[in-house]
DNA sequence: GCCTGATTTCTACCA
DNA sequence: ACTGGTAGAAATCAGGCG
């Protein structure tokens, strides 16, 4: 019989040395079904040496055959790698977990350059090679059998064929269960071993919510409530916040302690730490959405309340908002109780209103790149890309080259001008169009016609970038270049189609995340090349779309002066000029002409900023918003207090273009804050621990910070925020900054923040106007200033 | 040992 | 574990001075 599925997600077990693929997927009748695929054997291969005859290394390799029982076959064939066409003999396994193994004995036979793909896990094998792309629809003949090992499915079958997929984009309705944990100890960070799960919250798509809370601090019932829960429930999504971090493994050490098992998979098994640092739930998608909280650079500090907050699913003012370091005075105050159990549920109801928000972009992404959706948003950009690229080549025949350690070598990037300080009158910025995407494919960049210094040019013809010059050959098109081409071609189809939908409906919003899976993926092509962690490392491929980059701004930059246009700032792909629409116009068919790119007016300012900075300025657009780029407000290691100050002075100079006004606004609320007017988390620094903290050479304020939080109990770890105020008394800075958990609003040093936040920050923007700081600042009292004097 | 300017370290931003 | 270019704060170093 014939099934129709989309795919959830996909693991894979093996049975007696006999793999089985099993696909966990939705079918066109909403019923949950599990395919197990045992038709599929994974291999590796072994890459000939260049002139070698390859007929002796087979028969070598046949008479080693009763050694290696697991292997299949050997097959000879022909692919690419870099573009050079090679000779591999594809060594077929009966078992994924010996690939590896024989892999490594088998390439040391003569003939044998070297091995390839013997990294590739076999459920991603599974999916390149059959096409099978998470998160879309496929066809499939199957046999149904009988589910007599427990799994959690509607129906469950056997695959006759391999999945082919099918053209069909509305997703399934997808049962969504958010969840989110709470653990008590008295004192210091809470320890599976000893400290219970005192609140589980959960909270589902179809508005259902639940809590299940420890009475005393026996949290067995709780974890098990919560086990029935989900498995009654029986969600296809599992969405949380942080929780392959925090929430996940708790729960697994807590439910080993107490006995229990916490049996929440489709396969009654335990959830498991996987690749990429995730959890995986099988036959589930567990999907942490801190994972995607990269691709809102809006959002400054990814605290679940502030991505709520963004999203307008909680505003940050009606949110309960607890510390951490307080749940246990609220657990244990019965009549604050019940405030950490409003907190914790609207923890969960602002994880399942961001699961809504940005599920659609998750979807989208995991079938862009073939990534399963609990994976897709735990890899890093480069990885996404990769994946991409994997099954990009698998099509056109090219090897996956292994990923090895390189050395560092930086490389000339874009052009980025002066600017011409002061505040400019209506103001364009022109953009080139995706330029370095567009630059990849008008000269053919590719790792696979990239022509080295030691070869001689081909007869094609090469293209050769300004200024470094690398070539690349002109034929055929490269691999980058197909890809670039079939990607933007995707990417105008759903733009297109988006047309003629209704902007609320859940197509058009679909199609939508679609369009900015590929723009990310689109744009991050041209990083991928020059880092060094890529498969596809090519720095020559980089360097060259960058020099291209130079001469094309530089070019127009030249033009634009040529035509009459004044030039105020450029960065990498934009020029700022003054607007006149027909000098413009001409501008923008010359480039179009002489470089095969387009650039076209983004954004009129009626007036704009710029300090003698690069990368810095405030422009103010028709419709009186403010768009501020680069400059504190923007920062989030800034504390509040000053940037809002620097916000109201950019306001008040672009609109009112009263200097003297935003002056007295900063005496103002220089005099406010030495009042105690400001709210104290306002006072707040935040920084990263881009390190672990023993990695530092300096003293800096926010890894003593860290340090006194972990002493106070607190486990940090690399990516973590700090946040932490400054506090009067003598010493250094970093002696004088503390968390601000730790610390009281008594304990400030307003003075620090008056001299070291608030007035730098506003009188970078005053000074244009010959405005000092030392006039920003309000009458001391003698004491204060000699205070002050002190630091 | 203190002061000062230069250099290094660190983070977060822009394109 | 995408790139290079950049600002800015604070720590730290290096050299001059007495």
């Amino acid at each position: 019989m014939k099934t129709v599925f989309w795919l959830l997600d996909v693991n894979y077990e093996v049975k007696d040395h006999k793999p089985e693929v099993w696909i966990w997927g939705i079918d066109d009748d909403d019923k949950r079904i599990l395919i197990i695929d045992r038709n599929f054997l994974p291999y590796f291969y072994l890459v000939v040496k260049q002139k070698e005859n390859p007929q002796p290394i087979i028969e070598t390799l046949e008479s080693l055959k009763a050694d290696y029982p697991l292997i299949k076959k050997f097959e000879l064939v022909n692919r690419r790698f870099f573009g050079k066409s090679v000779t591999a003999i594809k060594v077929v396994c009966q078992d994924p977990t010996v690939i590896s193994k024989h892999a490594r004995s088998l390439e040391k036979i003569n003939g044998i350059k070297n091995r390839l793909e013997d990294d590739i896990r076999y459920s991603m094998r599974y999916l390149i090679d059959n096409n099978v792309i998470p998160c879309s629809w496929h066809e499939i003949e199957v046999e149904e059998i009988e589910n007599n090992f427990g799994v959690q499915v509607d129906k469950l079958y056997v695959a006759s064929t391999f999945p082919r997929t099918i053209e069909k984009n509305e997703i399934p309705e997808l049962r969504i269960l958010a969840f989110s944990t709470i653990s008590y100890s008295r004192q210091g960070a809470p320890r599976p071993e000893k400290n219970p799960v005192i609140i589980i919250s959960v909270c589902t798509n179809v508005g259902d919510e639940k809590q299940f809370v420890a009475k005393g601090s026996d949290d067995k019932a709780v974890i098990e409530s919560f086990v029935k829960y989900v498995r009654n429930f029986d969600p296809d999504i599992l969405a949380g916040y942080d929780t392959n971090r925090q929430d996940w493994p708790y729960l697994l050490s807590r439910s080993k302690k107490l006995g229990i098992k916490l049996s929440v998979t489709r396969a009654n098994t335990e959830p498991h730490r996987s690749v990429y640092g995730h959890v995986s739930v099988t036959g589930r998608a567990n999907i942490d959405f801190f994972g995607f909280a990269d691709e809102l650079p809006e959002v400054k500090i990814k605290t679940l309340e502030n991505v709520a907050d963004f999203f307008g699913v909680m505003k940050i003012e009606k949110h309960t908002l607890i510390e951490d370091i307080d749940f246990s005075s609220y657990w244990e105050n019965p009549e604050k109780r019940s405030i950490l159990l409003k907190f914790s549920r609207e923890n969960t109801q602002s994880i399942i209103g961001i699961a809504k928000a940005m599920l659609d972009f998750a979807v989208q992404l995991s079938s862009l790149v073939s990534l399963p959706l609990d994976h897709v948003g735990t890899v890093a950009v480069g990885f996404r890309v990769e994946w991409y690229l994997i099954k990009e080549a698998y099509r056109i025949g090219e090897l996956i080259p292994k990923r090895r350690e390189r050395p560092y070598i930086s490389y000339v990037g874009g052009v980025v001008l002066k600017p011409k300080p002061g505040v400019h009158e209506n103001v364009t910025i022109l953009d080139f169009k995706a330029m370095y995407p567009n630059i990849m494919i008008t000269e053919n960049l590719s790792p696979d016609t990239y022509v080295s210094s030691s070869e001689p040019e081909p007869a094609c013809g090469v293209n050769i970038a300004p200024e470094v010059k690398h070539r690349f050959r002109k034929e055929p098109a490269g691999f980058y270049k197909v890809m670039l081409s079939n990607v933007i071609g995707v990417r105008d189809r759903m733009r297109l189609e988006m047309k003629k939908l209704d902007p609320k409906s859940a197509e058009y919003l679909a199609l939508d995340a679609g369009q900015t899976a590929v723009k990310v993926i689109t744009n991050a092509l041209y990083g991928y090349t020059g880092w060094i962690g890529a498969r596809w490392y090519m720095k020559p491929v980089a360097e060259a779309a960058a020099a291209w980059g130079r001469h094309s701004i530089l070019n127009t930059i030249e033009l634009a002066k040529k035509i009459g246009l004044e030039v105020i700032y450029g960065d990498t792909d934009s020029i700022f000029v003054k607007y006149e629409p027909t000098k413009i116009k001409r501008l923008s068919e010359i480039i179009t002409e002489k470089f095969g790119l387009e650039i076209k007016p983004d954004q009129i300012y009626i007036r704009v900023l710029f300090t003698e900075a690069k990368k810095r300025y405030c422009g103010l657009l028709p419709d009186g918003r403010l768009d501020t780029v680069g400059l504190e407000v923007v920062r989030g290691d800034w504390a509040a207090v000053a940037k809002n100050a620097q916000e109201k002075v950019l306001e008040i100079i672009l609109k009112e273009q009263t200097p003297l006004k935003a002056a007295e606004f900063v005496r103002q609320s220089i005099s406010d804050l030495r009042k105690k007017r400001v709210p104290y988390k306002d006072l707040i620094i935040w920084k990263t621990l881009t390190k672990p903290i023993k990695a530092y050479k300096v003293r800096a304020p926010h890894i003593e910070a860290a340090k006194r939080l972990m002493e106070a109990g607190w486990d940090l770890s690399v990516g973590d925020k700090i946040g932490y105020v400054i506090v009067a008394g003598s010493g250094r800075l970093h002696e004088r900054a503390k968390p601000y958990v730790l610390a009281a609003y008594d304990d400030v040093d307003i003075e620090y923040y008056i001299a070291k936040q608030l007035v730098p920050v506003a009188s970078r923007i005053l000074a244009l106007f010959s405005i000092g700081g030392d006039t920003l600042i309000p009458s001391r009292t003698p004491q204060t200033l000699l205070e002050f004097a002190e630091n």
